[in-house]
RNA sequence: GGUCCUAUGGUCAAGCGGUUAAGACACCGCCCUUUCACGGCGGUAACCCGGGUUCGAUUCCCGGUAGGAUCACCA
């Protein structure tokens, strides 16, 4: 079989070599000097998750804290990997940057990334989307046909990889007599004879026919050669952290890779023929990966741990097209308890809100709240570092992939709550309000309009966060609305009962007696000292601790007529200091909500 | 089913041949306190099972078990 008239009767259009591409995507010169180069390859199917995030987070901690030799940092791009035509999104590349950059997170080449001046090319349709940014581009996979094609055609016309005519039932029967004899599935070994070996001739005559096909790679399977391959040559797979090796296990080739998150993993080697160019001259997920991770010069891939399964045939790829294999970081996936079987499983779409970014724009979480949480079950010594240095930028934290956890975490609503707690105890106030009012525009438009005097709402938001042990029950936009929502009038309901220590009689003298001596310009001394007066002479204890001694000689205590002032002013029995409370509400306010209730 | 990954309290996790087996969250109790929150102190609670290797295994090896991942012209 003569392969280059072969290469040349399937890919007659493609002229450029891979030489030619190597040349329009030379090495970049920061990564040659010690920098990593990362990437996102989400599809554009627009619904972007926690665990998108959580990959992201580690693509742009691993590009922004290494440096090139001359201090030039790292760089991570954004590629979409849209070889499944089925699954575009319209606006999905828009939401993929934009929910990025809500928790921070921003690329410095690729889609949607439209620096001016050094767009290789546009981005797709003339709809006003940001253009691309970058020297590497194309980075929308579909508009890389003719890249794939001419590697492709290179290994064609070297014998390693062939076209194969098999239709959907013919492809049917193989797998149905496969899994009758409890055999692997797939093209391989003697499935793949078929059309591994059709003369020049039957291919011609199939292609004038009009048949459809795909291109396999004709995997070496077990028969590779170790001293004969990785080793040889130093460029190809023996990569950046020399993590290819191989080994003969019991007649089985093995190879171990060394990946950054789990170590060494052993797999056995790759014997599948496997789909590289579809049917539509498209190529899977496999060979896309393997040609824009070389050409875009990509020094670490992150991706989830579904993939390590397929790293055999990425391997025995790398190889064949003589290319450096990038250094690998197979992150654990994100779990959660099942409530119905009590097992850890994967979060998913369907049934976890929390999985989806917008769960929690719509509570209305802090951004740099998900992302330090996210670091604690990224980094196990994070928190550690984030007690010795509480005051730090996160970006400080020095983040490895060593110290990455192998296992899967379950997500934690719990302590993502605790540690917001601590996060927007270090946003000033008057930020706050900001993110506030940003939130209820959004989800709580009548919130919004409550909230519209941003000083009256810093103020309250600044409650109690000066002291030396400062309050910490702001959590999320939601819950911190409830909070507070009795500062607004529209908002404010009597939502609890007086103690019943304390009866209505009382409860309306001890109102009508801290009206009568209500000045508002009292200090909190002063005030306080008054509601001691009116507690006595009513037969309540001064001290709570005298009535809980001596239960029989009081009807209650200081406590508890404070409590009636706080549900008559706030409407509830929990609140911060009643005093601080009412200087913000203001004399009116307070003085009406009282006289409300003696009627 | 094949292959691979993983296995320390309810959760996240230190540990890397000898430890009273850290710490954080959650939970419980006490203290502080006019309520709540914060803070302080204390408490309940763990090395999946069975074999080896070793003077000694949570730690190393093998086997089970359990959970997860993956077996497409989807990524």
């Amino acid at each position: 079989m003569d392969y280059n008239k072969l290469a040349e009767l399937l890919f007659p259009q493609i002229d450029k070599t891979p030489e030619d591409y190597e040349a329009i995507y030379p090495p970049r010169a920061n990564a040659e000097s010690g920098a990593v180069i990362t990437r996102l390859g989400p599809s554009p199917t627009g619904f972007i998750h926690l665990g998108n995030l959580y990959g992201a987070f580690v693509d742009e901690r691993l590009a922004h804290q290494s440096k090139a030799a001359d201090g030039t940092p790292g760089t991570f791009y954004l590629r979409i990997e849209d070889t499944d035509d089925k699954r575009y999104v319209e606006g999905a590349v828009d939401t993929i940057i934009n929910s990025l950059k809500f928790f921070g997170i921003s690329f410095d080449e690729g889609a949607g990334c439209g620096a001016p001046g050094c767009a290789t090319d546009g981005a797709p349709g003339e709809d006003g989307t940001p253009t691309d940014a970058g020297d590497y581009g194309p980075y929308y996979q579909s508009q890389r046909g003719p890249i794939y094609q001419a590697f492709v055609k290179s290994l064609v016309s070297q014998g390693k990889a062939y076209p194969c005519f098999l239709t959907e039932e013919e492809l049917n029967d193989i797998r149905a007599q496969q899994e009758a004899a409890k055999e692997t599935t797939g093209i391989y070994g003697k499935y793949a004879e078929k059309s591994r070996n059709l003369s020049y001739e039957e291919i011609e005559e199939n292609i004038k026919a009009g048949k459809p096909y795909v291109i396999r790679l004709k995997s070496k399977g077990n028969a590779i050669d170790p001293a004969n391959c990785c080793m040889e040559n130093g460029a190809t797979c023996k990569g950046s952290s020399g993590n290819v090796t191989y080994q003969n296990r019991d007649g089985v080739m093995y190879i171990i890779v060394n990946d950054a998150i789990r170590g060494e993993v052993a797999m056995p080697c790759n014997d599948q023929d496997v789909v590289i160019l579809k049917a539509t001259g498209i190529p899977t997920y496999h060979f896309a990966h393997v040609i824009d991770d070389h050409l875009m010069r990509t020094t670490h891939v992150v991706r989830g741990e579904e993939w390590l399964m397929s790293l055999p045939i990425h391997v025995e790829l790398f190889e064949a097209l003589r290319f450096k294999m990038p250094t690998y970081c197979h992150t654990a996936v994100l779990m959660k308890l099942d409530d119905e079987s009590g097992n850890k499983r994967k979060l998913s779409k369907r049934k976890d809100p929390e999985l989806s970014l917008d769960y929690y724009r719509n509570e209305g979480y802090h951004p740099q709240a998900v992302k330090e949480y996210l670091l604690t079950i990224l980094n196990s010594n994070f928190e550690e570092w984030r007690m010795a240095n509480p005051d730090a930028d996160i970006d400080e934290f020095r983040f490895t992939t060593e110290k990455m956890s192998s296992a899967g975490a379950l997500f934690d609503l719990n302590k993502l709550n605790d540690v917001s707690k601590d996060v927007l105890l270090k946003i000033p106030a008057e930020e706050l309000a900001d993110f506030m009012v940003d939130w209820a525009k959004e989800f709580k438009p009548k919130a919004a309009e409550a909230m519209s005097d941003k000083e009256y709402l810093t103020k309250i938001l600044d409650i109690g966060r000066h002291d030396a042990k400062p309050r910490k029950d702001l959590i999320y936009a939601k819950q911190i609305f409830d909070f507070i929502s009795y500062f607004y009038d529209e908002y404010f309901v009597i939502e609890e009962r007086i103690p019943e220590q304390v009866s209505d009689e009382d409860a309306k003298e001890i109102l009508k007696r801290y009206l009568e001596t209500y000045d508002h310009s009292d200090d909190q001394s002063q005030w306080f000292e008054k509601i001691r007066t009116i507690t006595a002479d009513l037969g309540y204890a001064v001290k709570p601790k005298d009535y809980k001694k001596h239960p029989d000689e009081y009807k209650g205590s200081v406590a508890h007529v404070s409590t009636v002032i706080r549900i008559a002013v706030m409407g509830r029995s929990q609140s911060p200091d009643v005093w601080t409370i009412q200087q913000i509400l203001g004399e009116e306010k307070v003085r009406a909500r009282i006289s409300e209730l003696i009627g």
